[in-house]
DNA sequence: ATTCGTTCTTGACAAGTGTCAAGATTCTGG
DNA sequence: CCAGAATCTTGACACTTGTCAAGAACGAAT
């Protein structure tokens, strides 16, 4: 009996510890959220913890509760930000029953994210660079590029098979295409050329055929 | 007489605040290129005046003689930068009397620039995202973008000339592709990755003859 | 209601930041 | 050689930074 009420007490333990994780990271990521905000207004360079703090309903203190430094927040933001990402296409995907049905959607979607989410884009793109510095975002980052291509790739992959071919480059080739001109337009974007978008719809409606 | 003394005291002030300014500028060119070296090792982020000065020959107080402030300053590394880096494939093109030749010198060119300019490589892409935040840098970062462009545009026009071909993309495109190669390939030789460079020419050996 | 562990706030600390001004040094024209 | 300009050094300033520790507020179990 000794034994069962042990074995019953353990398992209410267990529990009660798994609740309190379970809290702790939910605050952990309530916490990145709001970093997020402050860093994809001022970028990495110019944020620091009492900015964050400011710009949220947290005193600057909680964050190291909660974080062991700097760089553990910024890793978790890193890694929230990536989980709301890379299925941005998911639907369109696997919606689209048509070639042109798929570009559209897709188009439609790329011209969104440029316009809506252009500070949490110019986010990544900074905090990829920072990884060439700093070697405790690298495995984050290799990870987030990682499972963009896979994401490009699953739309060309998609566009090519609706079309009975195949994507005639790598998925590698294919994101850097992608990606470097998302890159430059977000850049023209930001920079107030109205004509970015346009453009860099033009261009992937173009490119997409000739590349799947 | 007077008035040709005066002519004469004219032109001699002149030339000697000609030699003044150029004087002048060359140190700011001294300066910025010591600068280069602690940004190439430490990124935008964490590179102050008084890191980079002890870097150098100077003291701190120096550069706000010569800058106005540190954006200056940087704005001034970033187009010496510049002049150095988008002539690099030129003596390729010009000296190419084939497509193999010219995909060749290419190639190890491009090799020789992950391997020794990985630093200068990664400044380039961190100040490229820093003017997504810093308006300060937008300008002479999109021109030097335009520059690299066009380099790589050089390139594949003589590419297709020598196969009595054209490129079947967009000079922006082209470039997106190549600079999204290089930037992913620049991460992953950072991190380590011994395949990076390998991997880097494969795909742009196999690259430039569907493209061109 | 009290106690105890969790969560959060506050204020302080040392180190580092960009900027500037006063003065030392060097250069240069007369 | 010397006065005045150009160049450079030094040290200070006001401010911000990440970090931490002491303790307040809170919640839950006894």
């Amino acid at each position: 009996m000794a034994r069962q009420v042990t074995g019953a007490a353990r398992r209410v333990a267990d529990a009660a510890e798994v609740l309190r994780d379970e809290k702790f990271n939910a605050r952990r990521i309530e916490l990145a959220e709001a970093a997020l905000e402050t860093l994809g207004e001022l970028g990495f360079a110019r944020t620091s913890l009492r900015e964050i703090a400011q710009n949220s309903a947290f005193t600057h203190g909680v964050f190291h509760y909660y974080f062991s430094d700097k760089l553990d927040l910024i890793c978790c933001c890193v890694r929230h930000y990536k989980a709301k990402c890379v299925t941005r296409y998911d639907d369109v995907v696997a919606t689209a029953k048509s070639r042109d049905e798929l570009t559209e959607g897709f188009l439609a979607k790329l011209a969104a994210t440029l316009q809506n989410e252009a500070r949490m884009h110019r986010l990544w793109y900074d905090l990829r660079s920072q990884a060439m510095f700093e070697a405790a975002f690298r495995k984050d980052v290799l990870e987030i590029d990682k499972s963009l291509e896979a994401m490009i790739w699953r739309i060309a992959s998609r566009y090519a098979e609706l079309g009975g071919k195949r994507p005639v480059s790598s998925p590698a080739a294919l994101y850097a295409l992608f990606d470097g001109l998302f890159q430059s337009a977000l850049l023209k974007h930001l920079a107030g050329d109205k004509t970015a978008a346009p453009e860099l719809l033009d261009e992937v409606r173009h490119l997409l055929p000739t590349v799947c």
